[in-house]
DNA sequence: TCAATTGCGCAAACCGGTTTGCTGAGTCCT
DNA sequence: AGGACTCAGCAAACCGGTTTGCGCAATTGA
């Protein structure tokens, strides 16, 4: 690869006036110009943002940490984020770090040393403090739902409490009362939410909910599977559910047909996120719709925001709206 | 953020002796080790990798380019080349490039100088001629797809040729004559192979393809909804349609629907990859396996073989197998 | 006519690491 | 006792850009 100093030699200028052909910082002469121009031209010279950033101690770089891109929200939170961000000139740095605490940790140092200039992550283990060491380096970070609110970070999120009080409403109003919730694993944000929020409007409106009723999963369509057919093993079965994420639905709907149950006549089911997969089903899938593309999106503007330092010290939380979309299984 | 000679003072060393703690590559005393250890913690030190990668002109970064991140098709891929390089010490760096040529070359150009050290790139709209920049910078190239095979790439791709006459034996085989096609649009590397595969196996099978059996569209659900409705109108309706992927066949059977029409029983639908949704849909939906995950993996560790210097000059080209999977739709 | 200004370009320092060559002290061998 | 060798650490050069201060020539103003 040819340096600015090759293009400065050949085109016998010095590597200033290379630099400010490129940048425009200062007034080149328009016949220099042209011919630092031909010059890079020919020898196909792409400055190196490795350099670039050395003295800019900015990467162009978001990071993008997510429990699991198979997930189909993810991708769609991604693709948000991306052309949220794209106009800045920056571009998205992705990690699926699992559900290892572990591996979120490490990913943070890695993106810390390589100057990240934001990070967006939806995080199932880190605490506020992990992220101390991202702060100090002067990350702006922005959390996608709440877990990691508070001075360090801004948050973007849907209201997860109020989706599980909606999911209630639903139900309830349709007449349920023995009503089960098929929760996320503890330490996952969204799932807890949810959950706070289910058992909140479940006693606004007069409706109990025994423990049996209640059990976590991981947010898979196995886990969904898993953890329904331990709800069917109750003396008295719930007439419907409520689970945290559309996967997991889709993974009771599973455990549903295979105890031979008539969804929604037997057994009603309500899922959070409205993947694509949700329409595609049979029954097809009553959901909590999440616009992941939007909170993405948010993010990312946010993000260029504060990088930018257009923004005030104190940080925001942007809450997103859901909708509720009725389909076949309740 | 503390530089590497702000702990060489604190530890009142040289930063050579601090660069020698870190990377190991010349013996330091124990005692040595163990203060300049100690200062590196406290002051949290974590050196630059922008620095770092300057004097290597490495960026332990791998560029990863697809049309279309929705497509469930593309996180699967991502994760297994991010698990295939993650050893590697490389991290992924995602770009959705759409159907945009402009794109995608913009992306090139950004990944050059970048100085990225592999691109895995599932491109539509390039040509081998466009890699020639990336090439001459020393980047690897990973084409997923056979369209940039050549030179200048190494390629990881399913047998699309063969995945499309699979396609007609099983339909075939079924006793269909009157086949169609999706296929995807004409610039698309997959959907072209799967087409030649389409037509040859058609041809040796004495089955007619009249121009009008074979609709373009491109890869989403909405795609294959019209290229369906297109087909229906047809005066004699073929009986069975291949679609060149998953999602277009959902788009068919969402117009099959539409027209009142039995699947499978009117019309026998198959489509390609093998996505979660395949199996939600219902009638379940027909379709020829790629295993998405497994080719991103084996990009992953072709890539990481290549920048390591462990591979002969020539290129390679990596098949993997795909499977029938027989569901409701046939 | 002379000082002030402007336009253009260069040299050198800097960003934060890595790498190379060298030196002084201590150890081993003859 | 003297040479060869090892060990530990340092200074300086280097990676490829950006930024700052300055000099020279031509233009402007009084």
């Amino acid at each position: 690869m040819p340096t600015i100093e090759d293009v400065a030699a050949a085109a016998r200028v010095s590597k200033t006036t290379v630099s400010h052909v490129l940048s425009g910082k200062r007034p080149v002469a328009a016949a220099t110009q042209a011919k630092v121009r031909r010059v890079i031209e020919e020898l196909g010279f792409r400055p190196s943002a490795l350099a670039r950033g050395l003295t800019s101690a900015r990467s162009h770089t978001v990071a993008l940490m997510v429990p699991d891109v198979t997930n189909p929200f993810y991708p769609a939170l991604a693709r948000g984020l991306q052309d949220a961000v794209r106009d800045a000139g920056l571009l998205v740095l992705l990690a699926d770090v699992g559900n290892s605490g572990a591996q979120e940790r490490a990913f943070l140092i890695e993106a810390i040393e390589r100057r990240v200039d934001g990070l967006v992550l939806s995080s199932f283990q880190l605490t506020p403090a992990d992220l101390e060491p991202a702060v100090r380096a002067g990350l702006d970070i922005i959390s996608v739902g709440p877990q990691l609110a508070g001075a360090r970070a801004d948050v973007v999120s849907a209201d997860d409490h109020q989706i599980g009080a909606d999911a209630v409403d639903h139900l309830a109003d349709r007449g349920h009362t023995r009503i089960a919730t098929i929760a996320g694993p503890a330490e996952a944000q969204p799932g807890a939410g949810r959950l706070e929020g289910f058992r909140k409007q479940m006693k606004a409106r007069g409706l109990r909910v025994p423990e049996s009723r209640v059990v976590e999963a991981d947010f898979t369509r196995a886990g969904g599977r898993v953890a329904m057919e331990r709800l069917l093993k109750a003396r008295t079965r719930p007439t419907a559910v409520v689970c945290a994420n559309d996967l997991m639905a889709i993974g009771a709907l599973d455990a549903a047909r295979a105890a031979g149950l008539d969804v929604p006549g037997d057994l009603a089911v309500i899922g959070v996120d409205d993947i694509d997969a949700a329409a595609l089903v049979s029954p097809a899938l009553t959901t909590v719709r999440v616009p992941a593309r939007e909170i993405g999106h948010a993010a990312g503007r946010l993000l260029v925001d504060r990088i930018d330092g257009a923004l005030p010290a104190a940080r925001r939380t942007v809450l997103v709206a859901h909708d509720l979309i009725q389909r076949e299984t309740t």
